[in-house]
DNA sequence: GTCTATAGATTGATAGAC
DNA sequence: GTCTATCAATCTATAGAC
């Protein structure tokens, strides 16, 4: 055979989320991603319609399955915690959050790139790629807003909203600042691994939760 | 007079720091900016030299008064500590960090796109957007680690360089929300003002840069 | 300092052969 | 599905008149 190891399609999808998270959307022309992709020009446009429809698709693509591990992580907590009638710890929640974005990190090359192309999208001045970022993640936001209030019913709805803002910010952020030079710290960088960077997460997000 | 209010460098400026801001580095064009800036198409090269050099003169432009103020207040809380021999208390370090950068957000209609450019800079895809943000920011990011570890000087390196990392993140996210649809709390949106706002950020980093 | 005009390069998208 | 060729629109930057 004289194929290529992997279809058009993925091949696409793979080098366009490196290089959109690494030099950004905008920044990033068609002819760069499928000069890189060994494919023709017109192979965006034909698998997936225009260049912002190439963007839904890499987000969609790892979103979806990682959205789902965090939901059942959730039910996991809450099942624990509703089967009594206690309410679920504020730090089981967030674990249950963090723990499977950073065990999916670890998944393949792909996935890291994946991480930093999320850091960026909630800060991302182009609406259109902002928007298609933040109706993704909605639902699952929506989720754990719930779930932390069952675990922290004394915090006003306007408190727990800004701690959440809080906290989502410090995780993307931290998402963001791996791949970068300059400021962040080599401990870090690209190759810190998942359970020392849970361990430096989990900490600081409880206890900023759980502040008087 | 048939001269504008305020000359054309200064329209220049207010102008592309709103619609950088808004719509991004790249998706905004000299057209756009020197047109809504009424000024000419060639206006921008001849007073800055070229679209670069515009973005980095409206970063100068906020940062250099706002990292000043942050240094005084920073060198007070320094001073009332030091003077006797006690450690800095890492609520008022934090707070000399926090408090110039909400005042300075209602000094004019203006700062408040500032600080959203700021929010976006840090994950800036563009590595001169953020290579000429990270450059500015350097110095001031190191004082305060500095008084950070004379504050909690049982924190190792590494654990009190991250939470500074996790403090920036959510810092620099709550600075973008605010302007964006959708899931940000109508509370925390464009007409927040300092004080409340100062309420919900400090506890929550005060907490989290001192967890266990 | 401000303006017009334009160079020079790059972009996303598509038509049509194979 | 893949390819070539190309359109039409955009962009930054600059040269040169006023």
């Amino acid at each position: 055979m004289t194929t290529p190891p992997i279809d058009t399609k993925q091949r696409l999808l793979d080098t366009a989320e490196r290089l959109f998270a690494m030099n950004g959307f905008h920044s990033t022309s068609l002819r760069t991603i499928t000069r890189e992709a060994q494919a023709n020009l017109a192979a965006v446009n034909y698998h997936f319609g225009s260049k912002e429809a190439l963007m839904e698709a890499v987000l969609e693509r790892r979103l979806g399955p990682l959205n789902t591990a965090r939901e059942e992580r959730l039910r996991q907590v809450l099942d624990e915690a509703a089967g009594g009638e206690r309410s679920p710890l504020c730090r089981d929640v967030l674990r249950a959050f963090v723990e499977p974005t950073l065990r999916f990190r670890e998944a393949d090359a792909g996935a890291r790139y994946f991480l930093l192309l999320v850091g960026r999208s909630v800060a991302e001045a182009d609406s259109t790629v902002r928007q298609s970022f933040l109706r993704q993640v909605k639902p699952i936001f929506l989720l754990f807003k719930n779930a932390l209030q069952l675990a922290l019913p004394e915090l006003s709805e306007t408190i727990l909203l800004a701690r959440l803002h809080f906290t989502i910010g410090a995780l993307h952020h931290i998402m963001c600042m791996p791949l970068q030079t300059g400021i962040a710290p080599p401990e870090l960088i690209l190759n810190c691994d998942s359970a020392f960077m849970l361990e430096l997460l989990l900490p600081y997000l409880t206890a900023g939760m759980e502040a008087p």
